[in-house]
DNA sequence: CGATTAACCTGGAAGC
DNA sequence: TGCTTCCAGGTTAATC
């Protein structure tokens, strides 16, 4: 359930065995994952150094020393393990280790920031996920790159470029804030959580809601992912960190998954409500979602 | 244009 | 103990 707070987590957990070392060994266990692997994809990674990794939307951008962007998309199920890392016992558990049956790429690396040689496993059960080489100055013109919206966490995302965005438009809001070319990185569960923050029904139009709503529900968007950051993201079944720690943020869940609950907004005490749109579930408080 | 369905895959939970 | 059905973080194409 990598949405961009889980690929943040991941993120920042694989960097201090990434950047700045180089990729001593790569294996491929098979020939594709959602996609085939690019072509000599383990041959062109062995021998490069890692220069930085960054994320946009909910990719990783590992950029390397021959000019080329290493891209892995996490999909549903996809999971970066550091093998052999110290697990510490801290505000989260800890989750199943992968299915050996299920590690698709094996990395070795050579020293990094930290010194250590480290293996990283990508694991992906479901295989939704995948990975590409792009070479940086094709980077912006990429079919997966090209047509995403601004990063929610970004200067350019503000009240002002919602109501641009929605302007004219009849889609209800909540596809519209799963649309990436919106907004890059939102997913089922943060759109949710926001549009109940920002106390707005799912269900309406996006042209329609009035400026003072876009801004609450700019605000809200940020506000639930800087949370979710900060407790390593949400774990519903498969997701982990590098270090198998799982997410916290599934524990504040106001209206994901909590169909027949109790709305916890103060002084509101609604049902939390389900439905189904566009095959996703979608949920919300009745009463203080308008 | 927008909404819905299916497709890509596996595994876990729930129902019978 | 089976077996079947449904469901899940994502993305994209086809169809109505």
């Amino acid at each position: 359930m990598p949405e961009l707070p889980e690929v943040e987590t991941v993120r920042r957990g694989l960097a201090p065995h990434l950047v700045g070392a180089r990729i001593a060994k790569a294996q491929t266990k098979r020939a594709d994952l959602r996609f085939p692997f690019p072509k000599r994809f383990a041959e062109r990674l062995e021998g490069r150094r890692v220069e930085a990794l960054r994320r946009r939307a909910k990719y990783l951008l590992a950029e390397l020393d021959d000019g080329y962007i290493w891209v892995t998309h996490l999909g549903m199920t996809g999971r970066w393990s550091v093998i052999g890392a110290k697990r510490q016992p801290g505000d989260f558990y800890y989750a199943e280790p992968p299915n050996p049956a299920h590690t698709h790429v094996v990395l070795d690396m050579e020293a990094g920031r930290k010194g250590e040689a480290t293996r990283l496993e990508f694991n992906d059960p479901r295989r939704f996920g995948y990975m590409d080489l792009i070479a940086r100055d094709a980077f912006d013109s990429h079919p997966w790159f090209k047509g995403l919206g601004p990063e929610p966490l970004g200067n350019e995302f503000h009240a002002p470029y919602l109501a641009e965005a929605f302007a004219g438009k009849k889609a209800n809001l909540k596809a519209a804030l799963l649309d990436q070319r919106v907004v890059a990185g939102l997913g089922n569960i943060y759109v949710v959580e926001a549009l109940h923050r920002a106390g707005i029904a799912p269900a309406r139009a996006a042209g329609s809601v009035s400026k003072p709503r876009l801004e609450k529900l700019s605000v809200a968007i940020r506000e639930v992912l800087e949370e979710a950051i900060a407790v390593g993201g949400s774990t519903l079944s498969d997701y982990a960190s590098v270090d198998g720690a799982q997410g916290g943020f599934q524990q504040r869940f106001r209206v994901y998954d909590r169909e027949g609950a109790r709305c916890v907004t103060p002084k509101c005490g609604g049902a939390i409500k389900r439905a189904v749109h566009g095959g996703r579930s979608t949920f919300w408080c009745a009463k203080c979602q308008r």
